[in-house]
DNA sequence: TTAATGTCTTTTATCGTGAAAAAACAGTTT
DNA sequence: AAACTGTTTTTTCACGATAAAAGACATTAA
């Protein structure tokens, strides 16, 4: 088992997905840029959809036959890319309990129990080692540095710095500056969110990323969008631990982002910096209080 | 070739030195210790002392013999790891102009070019992406970003904003932290330099990191810490390429630096600033100036 | 003559393998 | 018993090989 072809069974199932809305096909190249995958992708999708009865495919004609159902789908799962699969388990480890810092980590150890080869956990971890959570000792092990307090406040101490700049910038940005309309969409989506907070809470991460992502991209400096990297991928598995208190936490939230969004457009830097500084607060405060730090560092 | 024996190489010739200044080994563990290497590296080492006739070993005794000969060593060359090997092809292709920030870098190509496999070519690309001079399309090649003005002027403001608040850090330190003595060993190391600048002006590249990252440190943010090999990593190959007024620039920066150093001893945070900031200014100045901007940004 | 399809080539992603190096274990010497 | 040496096991590092996916080229349809 040399590559999974998961790339193939993702663009497939979103294609059963366009077929469904759409109930035609445009040609190999738009399909291929409409799914971000190669033509040869397209052929072997269309050629399984012509396979399963969905379409008749000759030559430019791609005739709908019938509607997908449930079965024509991929599972899930089989549509993950490997360093999905990789990043989840280890995730896991971390967060599982039992992983002081300190503690070595093992590329065989894990790529057996994962069942994966060692190059690819090897590629994994060396990417992984960006977010300072993991640290390589010379021709040797990795060690682990661990999700501590420590490291939380390290975080937020760039994440406060980068994000006061960034929003300064943004409020900065000319009238006729695209962002603005992006703005505008996001305080809609807010409001929305906000009428809704009592069942629809738990949509409320994928519209924070969205949200601080484009005030950091105001800053127009890679390190500090890159760096936007790190905070997404903690509070990714943080929403998924922590779930005290989740709906009263993104209710605060979102009105905190609707303050940010009223300050921005005010243009009013002192404003602006207010309003960020209160809602980075809030959201550190909300992490430190997530990390559980009973055990104390030890050497592996 | 499934790996080359480099480490061992490296070990044996830093072991010869220690034999020439100390006339003597000490005991297998301890020899580790010292060399930063394993015992079995350690036993390939003395073997081969034993086989060349510079020592007579047996067990824990290890009579010297002779001195070691200047071709008892390996190569230098021999003792270079791979990803120093790739590192430094890349960056010459990088720098040898003729590419165009839009250009594709192909993986296979590099691997062949340079001569070894394509997993230690992936495995540098990877590492190598935090600097953000590369980025990655999704199951599909590198896009080159180049090194361009606009890539200087995201790393200096980080770069700042960084040592700025490092510096601060630094100078609110209490008196007993052991950053003082080593404040005032740099301190001495930079008013020799400035004696002899006229000869040693090559030798202030390594001092400058140095001081920079013992400022960086006093952040305690692992952050601020690895974004200063983002720095070095630019100014070493800078450094090299960018030999105009080589002289005079370290001459003034030396001066700078000692100012710097002047300022964080007195402790006054305003003064600390001041230096801090003037002496960033013409690193960034000098910076920008070696960069060609010849070529505009094009499509790969 | 533009834009599609059909076919072939190249590159990327991933694995298994084997040598280098580390680490663990066992036996000795002081 | 503490620290060493001798031996064995495990892990890391790097390669070549192969299927998946991308990309390039040739051909055909509108």
């Amino acid at each position: 088992m040399s590559k999974s072809n998961n790339v193939y069974k993702d663009a497939y199932n979103r294609g059963l997905r366009l077929l469904d809305e759409t109930k035609s096909l445009p040609s190999e190249p738009e399909l291929g840029a409409l799914l971000g995958v190669s033509r040869t992708t397209i052929r072997s999708i269309l050629a399984r959809m012509e396979e399963t009865g969905l379409i008749a495919w000759n030559k430019r004609s791609k005739m709908v036959l019938r509607v997908p159902r449930a079965d024509d789908f991929f599972p899930e799962d089989e549509t993950d890319t490997l360093s999905q699969i990789i990043e989840r388990s280890f995730m896991r480890r971390l967060l599982a309990g039992g992983a002081e810092p300190g503690m070595q980590i093992n590329e065989l150890e894990l790529a057996r129990e994962i069942g994966v080869g060692t190059t690819s956990v090897r590629e994994f971890l060396i990417r992984f080692s960006r977010f300072g959570l993991i640290e390589k000792r010379r021709n040797s092990h990795w060690v682990l540095k661990g999700f501590t307090r420590a490291f939380a406040l390290e975080l937020t101490e760039i994440r406060e710095m980068f994000e006061l700049r960034s929003a300064a910038a943004f409020a900065a940005l000319p009238e006729g500056s695209p962002v603005w309309a992006d703005l505008d969409l996001l305080e809609d989506e807010h409001r929305l969110l906000a009428r809704e907070i009592a069942t629809r809470f738990n949509e409320f991460s994928e519209l924070d990323e969205r949200f601080h992502r484009l005030i950091h991209r105001a800053s127009h400096n890679r390190f500090i969008v890159d760096f936007y990297d790190v905070i997404a991928m903690i509070f990714h598995y943080h929403y998924q631990w922590n779930k005290a208190q989740e709906r009263e936490r993104n209710e605060v939230a979102v009105a905190e982002h609707l303050a940010y969004i009223a300050a921005l457009k005010s243009r009013d830097l002192g404003k602006v910096d207010a309003a960020c500084r209160k809602h980075l607060k809030s959201a550190r405060h909300t992490l430190l209080t997530s990390i559980p730090e009973a055990q104390q560092p030890q050497r592996g």
